[in-house]
RNA sequence: GCGAGCGUAGCUCAGAGGUAGAGCGCUACCUUGCCAAGGUAGAUGUCGAGGGUUCGAACCCCUUCGCUCGCUCCA
C-alpha cells in the first residue's frame, strides 16, 4: 500500500490535491482540490447522485443553505453537546476525554478520605479496587470497610471537587488540568452590524438540513413511506486536531441520505441492513479495494443515546482502519427535537394506516473527501520497468478524471497534428479528453497511466491513409486499431 | 492543545557560519514512428515567515506558521 507521504507528494504534484493557503503557509486542517482532483470528486458526487437519488423512485434531493437557524443546532444536540471536554495529566502529558474518566470519593463511615481517579476500560474496576486499597493504606484504614463507592464520569465533577481529584495516571490530586470544553462549530454572525448580529453556525453536518425540511418535502412531492432525502454538501468542523490530510479536515464534504420509515420497531432492522448491503456495493462498484473495506458493528452500549444501531464502512487507510461511512439507525429523535423546538407539526400522515406519527430515519453518510482519498489509496500503483519506477493510478475509467488522451505520433508533420486536433476536437465534445503533442510518445502515455487516464490514442501515419486509430490501454499496455466509429462505440460501452 | 521530529527549485533530497546544488519533472527544437527513448538548448529559489546574535546566517538563538508521528477524534 502506498505510504502516505508517497500519496501526499502525488497529489500536490499532478494537481489532485494542494495545501489550502499554500503560498501563505498552509491553513491547518484545510485543503484545495487542483484540477485534476476536482474531476475525480465531481465525478464521484455525480455517480452517487445518479445512483442514490436519479436511478430510483423512492429518494428525492436536496440543497440547503450552510448557515441554519440558529436554534437548528439547540434542538439537534450541537450546540450543548457537540464537544469533547478534555483533561490532561499535567504530570504525564496524558490527555483524556472527561467522559473517559470516572471518579469517586472514599469515605469510611460517612468520613471522607480523598478521592480516587481511573480510566475507562477492562481494567476499570480491578483499579477501582487497587486504588481504594492504596487510599485507605494511606490513611492508616487498612482494616477499615470502606462505604459504596459510586463512579462518576468527570465530566459531573463540580469545580470545588475538581482540585481533589488525583489523576489516573499519577494518583496525586491536582496534576490533572480541568476539563477545557471545546465546542466543533465554526461561530459567525448573521447581520450587518457585528454587535446587533445575532450568532450563527457553519453546519457540522447536512442532516439536520434535511430533517428541518422533511415537511416541505412531504407537502410538496407525494412521497411515501418508506422514501429518503439525499443531499450532498460541505461541512464545517473545527477539530481539535486535523490529521492524515483530507481524511479529517475542518472543511469537508459529505453526501447524505436520511431515509424516513414508519414507526415500526419491526421494520427497522431489515432495512438497515438493505442499506449496509446496498451501500457496501456501491463502494465496490467505484473501484475500493475489496480486501481494504470492512464493518464496523456498533455495540448497543457505545451508540449514541438517539441511535438505535449503526453500523460503519471501514477502510484501510494507510494510517489504519478508519470510518469512510456510517449507516445509523436514528429513530425518531431528530424530528421529535425539530418538532418539539419549532412547535411546528412534522408528523406524516399515514394513509393506510390512518394515522399520524414521527417516522424512523436510516442515516447513510460518507464522507465525499474521505471517498477520493480511499479511491487514490485503491488506484495507486507502483510498478517498475527497466528499473525505472513509474506511478500508475488505475482507477476506474467512469472515475478517472480524463477519459482519454489523442496524440500526434509527432508533431512536426502538419497533417499528423490536424488529423489528432480533429479527432480530438469531436472526441472533447462528449468525454474530457487530453490533448498532447509534446516529447516522444512513450513519455505520453506514461504521463496519462500516472494520472489515471485509462486509454490513449495515437495518430500515426497509416491513419492518414485508413482512418484507424491506435488505441493503448493504460492497464495491458495493449494497442488495437480502431476506426472512429469503433473508438466512440467502445468509450460508450466502458463508460456506462 | 501537549510531547517528539521536520520545513532548501514543481517533486525527492544534499549542503551544518564564508558566491545556492543534484536527480527527476518542466519548456523549446530535432526524430516514418509506440512505452517515463536519445540528442541539443533553456527557465526556476525572498533556503517556510518574522525578529535576534555575527564582519558575514539556509546553517546558531527566539517567536510564529505549516507538515509528520503519538495522545485524542470521526463524515
Amino acid at each position: 500500500m502506498v505510504a502516505m507521504k508517497d500519496l501526499v507528494a502525488f497529489c500536490k504534484r499532478k494537481g489532485f490535491v494542494f495545501p489550502s493557503s499554500d503560498i501563505y503557509g498552509g491553513l491547518n486542517g484545510f485543503f484545495d482540490y487542483g484540477p485534476l482532483g476536482t474531476e475525480l470528486k465531481r465525478n464521484v458526487k455525480n455517480l452517487w447522485w445518479k445512483n442514490m437519488v436519479q436511478d430510483r423512485e423512492d429518494i428525492v434531493g436536496l440543497d440547503s443553505a450552510v448557515i441554519l437557524h440558529p436554534n437548528v443546532w439547540k434542538a439537534s444536540g450541537h450546540v450543548d453537546g457537540f464537544s469533547d471536554p478534555m483533561v490532561d495529566c499535567k504530570v504525564t502529558k496524558a490527555r483524556y476525554r472527561a467522559d473517559q474518566v470516572f471518579y469517586a470519593p472514599i469515605s469510611v463511615e460517612g468520613k471522607l478520605l480523598g478521592y480516587i481517579c481511573v480510566t475507562d476500560g477492562e481494567e476499570r474496576d480491578a483499579d477501582v479496587a487497587k486504588k481504594t486499597k492504596a487510599l485507605l493504606k494511606a490513611h492508616n484504614c487498612s482494616q477499615e470497610k470502606p462505604d459504596e463507592i459510586h463512579l462518576k464520569p468527570l465530566t459531573e465533577a463540580k469545580p470545588e471537587e475538581f482540585a481533589l481529584i488525583p489523576s489516573p495516571a499519577t494518583d496525586k490530586p491536582g496534576d490533572l488540568t480541568p476539563p477545557r470544553e471545546f465546542n466543533l462549530m465554526f461561530q459567525t454572525q448573521v447581520g450587518a452590524v457585528a454587535s446587533e448580529a445575532g450568532v450563527a453556525y457553519l453546519r457540522p453536518e447536512t442532516a439536520q438540513g434535511i430533517f428541518i425540511n422533511f415537511k416541505n418535502v412531504v407537502d410538496s412531492t407525494r412521497v411515501k413511506l418508506p422514501f429518503g432525502i439525499a443531499q450532498i454538501g460541505k461541512a464545517f468542523r473545527n477539530e481539535i486536531t486535523p490529521r492524515n490530510f483530507t481524511f479529517r479536515s475542518r472543511e469537508f464534504e459529505q453526501m447524505e441520505i436520511e431515509y424516513f420509515l414508519p414507526a415500526d420497531e419491526m421494520l427497522w432492522p431489515n432495512l438497515h441492513q438493505k442499506w449496509i448491503e446496498e451501500r457496501y456495493q456501491w463502494h465496490l462498484s467505484i473501484g475500493l479495494r475489496k480486501e481494504w473495506l470492512s464493518f464496523d458493528v456498533h455495540e448497543k452500549k457505545d451508540l449514541a443515546h438517539y441511535a438505535k444501531a449503526c453500523t460503519d464502512i471501514m477502510f484501510r487507510y494507510p494510517f489504519g482502519v478508519q470510518e469512510l461511512e456510517g449507516i445509523a439507525v436514528r429513530g425518531n429523535f431528530d424530528l421529535t427535537q425539530h418538532q418539539s423546538f419549532s412547535g411546528k407539526p412534522l408528523e406524516y400522515f399515514d394513509e393506510t394506516l390512518k394515522t399520524k406519527y414521527l417516522p424512523y430515519v436510516i442515516e447513510p453518510s460518507v464522507g465525499v473527501d474521505r471517498t477520493v482519498l480511499a479511491l487514490l489509496v485503491s488506484a495507486y500503483d507502483e510498478d517498475e520497468v527497466n528499473g525505472e519506477k513509474r506511478v500508475v493510478l488505475r482507477l476506474k475509467p467512469k472515475l478517472a478524471p480524463i477519459k482519454a488522451a489523442v496524440f500526434p505520433l509527432v508533431k512536426n508533420k502538419p497533417e499528423l497534428v490536424e488529423k489528432a486536433r480533429g479527432l480530438f476536437s469531436r472526441l472533447q465534445k462528449r468525454w474530457y479528453t487530453a490533448y498532447d503533442e509534446t516529447g516522444a510518445v512513450g513519455r505520453r502515455y506514461r504521463r496519462m497511466d500516472e494520472i489515471g487516464t485509462p486509454w490513449c490514442i495515437t495518430v500515426d501515419f497509416d491513419s492518414l491513409d485508413n482512418d484507424t486509430y491506435t488505441l493503448r490501454d493504460r492497464d495491458t499496455m495493449e494497442q488495437t486499431r480502431l476506426s472512429e466509429a469503433e473508438l466512440t462505440a467502445f468509450f460508450e460501452k466502458q463508460l456506462r
